[in-house]
DNA sequence: GCTTATGTATATATCACAGATACATAAGCA
DNA sequence: TGCTTATGTATCTGTGATATATACATAAGC
């Protein structure tokens, strides 16, 4: 499964199930399991997560991770701020033939498009917050 | 540069470039050279846009590729289909483990998110024209 | 049938990624 | 103080998607 960036979603997982367990003490073992995948991997996500400041890890004996504020209070373009994924696409880098105009300013004129598409992508996750997410992993459960 | 996809900004530049030449006939070594790649690679793309019924292509001896309607009737997200990129964001694929809620939900859960997400990014490609692009090129070329 | 265009199959090199390992760091506790 | 057990991180490896290169098939005008 290389090769396609799954960061975001591990990091959603990762903070839904600090959600659902806030107010907890969580292990980086405990959500590995939950994501079923190697602790390693897990611990570089909430590497990053504790750098943007949306999750406090302790570390020593009985270290553990939680939220630094309530579910309510984070969004899903936090998450996916804080994940660092790639952008969703990227204008080609090749050299510029500088005898065809649109090969001159397709660049920065791409670059616009691609800024507001990713905008727009941004926005939807800005609407979603953690605390919906962890009602619907409660929901479900049922 | 390989593992970054380009196949959207690549594709909208070959686009760009017939618009600009909208009436005319274009060669595929033309645009390989406008966009400076390979013409086996810009071909497998222009191949891609025929197949969506963006693009009309000849073949033979004065083979020729054009619009198959003006660039105003064309918007990005007609692009960005026809380019077959990949998905912004894929759910990860790791085992459910079923002693977690989180676990066993999120992958639904999450799907609905990236979905609306896509969705975002979608509208706002659909709100772009060819023409539009092709206005900027030659207004920047002046 | 020669030329020159598009179309496409296949092989290769590269690169980002997940996965694995090892070790550093930190803090509670005996 | 040193043992234990947690997080933090550096580094290496294997894998797979991608761009690139090559070769050849197909098509149509002349």
């Amino acid at each position: 499964m290389a090769s396609t960036n799954v960061q975001f979603s591990v990091a959603t997982h990762i903070m839904t199930a600090l959600g659902d367990h806030y107010g907890e003490h969580c292990t980086s073992t405990f959500l590995a399991e939950s994501v079923h995948t190697t602790p390693s991997f897990v611990r570089k996500s909430i590497s990053k997560l504790v750098k943007a400041g949306l999750v406090i890890a302790t570390r020593g004996n009985v270290g553990y991770c939680l939220l630094s504020r309530p579910p309510a209070k984070i969004n899903l373009l936090d998450i996916y701020r804080a994940s660092e994924a790639p952008a969703t696409f990227e204008m080609h880098n090749y050299p510029v033939e500088k005898t065809c105009r649109t090969s001159t300013n397709i660049k920065k004129i791409m670059g616009n498009v691609l800024s507001k598409a990713q905008s727009g992508f941004e926005e939807e996750l800005a609407a979603i917050t953690l605390a919906d997410l962890v009602a619907q992993v409660r929901a479900r459960s049922k």
